[in-house]
RNA sequence: GCGCUUGUAGCUCAACUGGAUAGAGCGCCUGACUUCGGAUCAGGAGGUUCUGGGUUCGACUCCUAGCAGGCGCACCA
């Protein structure tokens, strides 16, 4: 139940009803009018902007035809208070005490209150992660993890479809370093040879011990003697010991994808033959040359005929290589082929998280899936933004060459999942973001998780403190409560819960949800205080019983808490 | 050189997809526990929204030209 949108038709309807009265002419489009929320220092509950977009075809003020239309309202809405116009011609509405009984009764037991069941059911594809399979998960990725996870979990609560993947490159260059730096390790254990430290292709990184301590005993036949004859089973295997850290990884930080997708399969498969086939037939592929960049490097520029996407054609700002020079496939050649897949699996919409430092590759994604689908909004692409590590004020260096990077288990085992779940959501992706140590650890205010979850537990401590449970059905047969302004504000906070999962939706911004949680606690811890001076702000009473609004009030305010932070991902402890 | 992205209070960030006098937290100052959980609350100080132009009833938001930071820019993945 959004009251913004039910108020938004009824006042479009009234002033339909209107033009055909001849009081007011419409314009064409009525796609400007909104029903907003007002500023805190109106004393209202909702404001429309209607006048001030009637106001031209009308030829007269804002506030002339706001005073037609508030008549018209005033007329036609039993459940108004009071209506107001305000200077440049904003009509402002305040409901009467029955609007809002009348709200928390519809709202009070429907479990997903604030998910829009209006809205057409989409199949999405949300495709994150996707690390490469060469080691365990860094801070690095995580951001965008948790990023994908939780736009995931807001699409499946507005009734969205929505499966899950990890494209897993495992081909390729990268991988047959991999495979090599395990095969050394092998043999480091195997043979005491050493491991070529020097080799700047290999991976350094202790957990290829461990990986090569699980292959050798899991597969006692295999001779290693000789690489070139092993090479096959071994990528595969290196690659399988790898994803199994990812999954490890991902499992804490309360991450599971539904599938994983492997590029071996799809060039084994000849998607990319295919797929460049399909191109060329469309005309998007050439044989050609791509130009130097202006600039400094142009100097060691070598031009090369190569097979081409026209990107170009798409707004790119050149166009992209598929085949290498000895005739192999691409990497974006591959990923088109992968996209292709996605394609053919007849999603609605499919949706990539990628990292800060991959965003130059958007445009040309992109542009080949609306090559291949003729629609320009098939894929869209978010980037989560670099998070900056900060120890005790001062900036945490990470250094990829020595291996001394900070891990997920790391992060996880100093922090926490749902404390690094809610900060690193808590701002918009396209932000950089400050990850504190020691404020994330931190268990008080300065910790906005704890902020929402003490509200949390503060509503269960009265339930407990009742020998009831705060996931009790709530049964009241009247509701005629007398709520005074205090209780109010807070309902208007919870009226405003859809509009944020709307807008967080249809933006694919999921940081609006911790944002949103963390003012309705504020809301909420500051009229738990007015109790110690207002005896009926209490929730219990003398006689260790609750009135009716009180429970109802309680459970409304717990029941968004607890769906906001399930789709964050994060736990509501009943005790902290 | 080009592309993408960010720029809002001393610091970290919001601002509901163009709305009203731009809001929070931290830090600073003053106050509240014989209270249903003080991991909390009440109050104060703090702003030319990077700059210049434009669009309109109305701009932090859109367009344009700059400035500053970040990321990226061949057959790596």
């Amino acid at each position: 139940m959004n009251i913004f949108e039910t108020y938004l038709d009824k006042i479009i309807d009234l002033i339909k009803k209107a033009n055909q009265d001849n009081l007011i002419t419409l314009p064409e489009n009525l796609s400007g009018i909104n029903v907003d929320i007002p500023p805190s220092k109106f004393n209202c509950d909702m404001s429309t902007n209607v006048a001030m977009v009637l106001s031209k075809p009308n030829n007269k003020s804002p506030i002339e035809v706001a005073e037609i239309i508030t008549n018209i309202i005033k007329e036609n809405d039993e459940n108004i208070d009071d209506i107001k116009i305000e200077k440049p011609g904003f009509i402002n509405l305040k409901f009467k005490k029955i609007f809002w009984n009348n709200f928390l009764k519809t709202i009070i037991n429907q479990k997903n209150y604030g998910s829009n069941t209006l809205k057409d059911s989409k199949k999405y594809l949300v495709e994150f992660v996707s690390a490469n399979p060469t080691g365990p998960l860094h801070v690095g990725h995580c951001r965008g993890a948790i990023l994908g996870d939780v736009i995931s979990n807001l699409l499946t609560f507005n009734n969205h479809k929505v499966t899950k993947e990890y494209y897993v490159n495992d081909y390729g260059n990268q991988i047959i370093h991999f495979t090599k730096s395990v095969y050394f390790r092998i043999r480091e254990i195997l043979f005491k040879e050493k491991f070529p430290i020097d080799n700047k292709d290999l991976y350094p990184g202790d957990y290829l011990v461990d990986i090569a301590k699980n292959i050798i005993e899991q597969n006692k036949g295999i001779n290693f003697d000789n690489f070139d004859s092993i090479s096959k089973d071994l990528t595969k295997l290196s690659v399988q010991e790898s994803i199994k850290l990812i999954k490890f990884n991902l499992n804490n930080l309360g991450i599971s994808h539904d599938n994983f997708a492997s590029e071996t399969d799809i060039v084994l498969n000849n998607e990319v033959d295919q797929v460049v086939d399909k191109l060329k037939k469309d005309q998007f592929v050439y044989l050609g040359k791509i130009k130097a960049p202006e600039g400094e490097d142009s100097k060691n520029w070598v031009e090369r005929e190569q097979l081409l996407f026209k990107s170009t054609d798409f707004g790119d700002d050149k166009d992209r290589a598929l085949q290498k020079t000895d005739k192999s496939w691409t990497y974006f050649a591959s990923d088109v082929a992968y996209h292709n897949t996605k394609l053919k699996r007849n999603f609605d919409v499919l949706i990539n998280i990628l990292g800060a430092d991959h965003a130059g590759y958007i445009k040309r994604i992109t542009s080949v899936v609306e090559a291949l689908s003729g629609d320009k909004n098939k894929l869209i692409c978010k980037v989560s933004q670099l998070v900056k590590l900060i120890k005790d004020g001062q900036p945490f260096k990470m250094s990829k060459r020595k291996g001394d990077y900070i891990t997920v288990e790391d992060l996880i085992s100093e922090v926490g999942k749902d404390a690094t779940r809610f900060i690193m959501l808590s701002r918009s992706n396209d932000v950089e973001l400050d990850f504190d140590f020691t404020k994330v650890k931190e268990k008080s205010k300065d910790n906005p998780l704890y902020y929402v979850q003490y509200c949390y537990a503060r509503i269960s401590s009265v339930f407990r403190n009742l020998d009831k449970s705060i996931n009790d059905k709530i049964e009241v047969s009247n509701y005629d409560f007398k709520y005074t302004d205090d209780e109010i504000k807070i309902f208007k906070k919870i009226s405003q819960w859809p509009k944020c999962v709307d807008v967080a939706t249809a933006k694919l911004e999921p940081h609006r949800i911790p944002v949103y949680l963390y003012e309705l606690a504020s809301e909420f811890h500051s009229y738990w205080n007015m109790g110690r001076a207002d005896v009926t702000k209490r929730f219990i009473e003398k006689d260790n019983t609750i009135k009716d609004e009180k429970i109802v009030f309680l459970k409304v305010v717990s029941n968004i808490i607890k769906n906001g932070m399930n789709i964050i991902g994060v736990e509501t402890p009943e005790k902290m």
